[in-house]
DNA sequence: ATTATATTTAACCATATGGTTAAGTATTGA
DNA sequence: TCAATACTTAACCATATGGTTAAATATAAT
């Protein structure tokens, strides 16, 4: 458990990943596709995208050449039911998050 | 935005840190006392409650030589908006919510 | 004044992390 | 069959992380 919040927590502590985590809201994608709106080559890619899949918050699968990356919709439940557990936040200011879906939306369709 | 949530979940992302936030959920504590329960050398501790007190999970409030620990209580404010506003996680079983709320409970009365 | 307590700072170490480039491996298209 | 595409793997590098011990600092107690 510990281990898996670990990893969880650390695969999330790392902005190019969130950013991917989002872009994969919209659809699934080919590893060169989600490359492409960042400054940094496919390789590095690759491995955010290992560490994302061993933390379960991606699934992969290939067919063919293409590497298709898909969201795993429990992915977050761990992290999520240890922050509920906890239960020392507030409840979120709805604006806040409203302004950050909102934002998760503009970055999806800037490219 | 990125920087403040890279700190909170890369804060969240050791074990020793997420127990010290559990036991500070039963009342503040003294650093020497934050470090019993830990196989660690005091100066670890010290790094860790310096790394949490970055991240603003808590404050800490020097009275004489004794440096006191609490909790932040709007600490995790920012991650739980972004995995809310993430908005791909199940509903947790109300089961594992409780399990793992008695275990925090557990924690802390086993000294 | 001296000593004990509570904690931090400094210097160090091993391993982890996040990036790079270059080379390797399938699969697809011409 | 040959070349292009879509990756992954390997080797490397700089910096970050999480621990250590030893020394320094400040307060409290004797």
């Amino acid at each position: 458990m510990q281990a898996k919040l670990n990893e969880l927590f650390s695969a999330l502590s790392d902005a190019t990943r969130r950013e991917i985590l989002i872009m994969l809201l919209e659809d699934d994608m080919a590893v060169t596709d989600v490359a492409h709106p960042f400054d940094m080559s496919l390789p590095a890619i690759s491995k955010h995208l290992n560490i994302l899949s061993n933390a379960g918050l991606i699934t992969q699968e290939r067919r063919g050449r293409v590497n298709w990356c898909k969201l795993e919709p429990d992915g977050l439940r761990d992290a999520s039911v240890w922050m509920l557990s906890f239960g020392q936040f507030e409840i979120p200011d709805i604006e806040d998050l409203e302004r950050l879906i909102e934002s998760h939306i503009d970055l999806t369709q800037k490219n």
